[in-house]
DNA sequence: GTGCTTGCAAACAGTTTGCAGATAG
DNA sequence: CTATCTGCAAACTGTTTGCAAGCAC
């Protein structure tokens, strides 16, 4: 059994272990996905997907990918131009906390810091012109208001 | 003098020194990107910026923002359901190379890696979901390509 | 005076939503 | 049989562009 194989047996049984129905479009998007070797963008596994489904949509992949992303079975990684956020203090790559809660953005103190970009540089042969490192979680504050009420705090002036 | 006027006079500096015009929308711009503690939006500045013009716009703001990311004085940090990625093979939070030409995006090998989550959850006290860690650069190819023509390939099968 | 900059409006691109019809269980 | 899912089209959101008028230098 392939690796590919393994990967698409272990969506399919997610899928169903959740009662989730098992439609043709979903079972073709787990096999391109178990299949596809890089990170591909949802446009280019829907068009992938209209060799076998013509009548297939971008908003049925988008919907796929959501649910499984919740099952934790997809890693989304979103790229930019939507909701972009400035600092003009440190114009350097620093790691972000990002509160998940109440969108709150703080710098995060991060015990010395190797130098992560040139062992990338080394390993990968890659040249690095910059990086991002961003942890995404619960402020302090949003822990509290988590454990009583829903009352989506939204703390505006402190981003 | 405060650390935010000090930015300020940097950030007047740095663009009288390239030749840029100092116009009074920039100025009051600049001030505010001094002065800010967090990480405003593009939105968060241009209303701020409405108090002193009414009449700025939002594309100005953006045309700024973007004019001082190029001349390395702002961090831009965007966040996504744009251009977005998925990875339905190793769907936990690990390290990309993202090649800045192509576009094509490989996994990278950290090594030896630490537990940065718990590091950033004991010096934060945030409680920690997840992270994102991303190096933006060339790949071995296209530094190759870079060297001679302006052809712009993109390898688009290797995502 | 020259040409960079502004600000309006329209264009863009990726994503999301509403809804009627189809279908998995 | 019923609730979920599909697929179309329209809506959304943040960002970008084109262009005529304005202004810094």
């Amino acid at each position: 059994m392939t690796d590919s194989e393994a990967r698409f047996t272990a969506l399919m049984h997610r899928l169903g272990e959740r009662h989730f129905r098992v439609t043709p479009q979903r079972v073709a998007l787990l096999r391109l996905l178990a299949a596809s070797e890089g990170h591909p963008s949802a446009a280019d596994l829907y068009e992938r997907l209209r060799a076998e489904f013509p009548t297939t949509s971008l908003a049925t992949v988008y919907k796929t990918l959501t649910l499984l992303g919740e099952l934790g079975e997809v890693l989304e990684l979103g790229f930019s131009h939507d909701d972009n956020r400035y600092d003009g203090h440190r114009p350097y790559p620093h790691p972000h906390l990002i509160c998940m809660r109440c969108h709150r953005i703080v710098d995060a103190q991060l015990p010395a810091g190797r130098d992560l970009e040139r062992e990338v540089a080394q390993s990968s042969g890659f040249t690095i012109a910059g990086h991002r490192l961003d942890f995404y979680g619960l402020c302090p504050d949003c822990q509290h208001e988590t454990e009583n009420a829903e009352s989506q705090t939204t703390k505006e002036e402190t981003q």
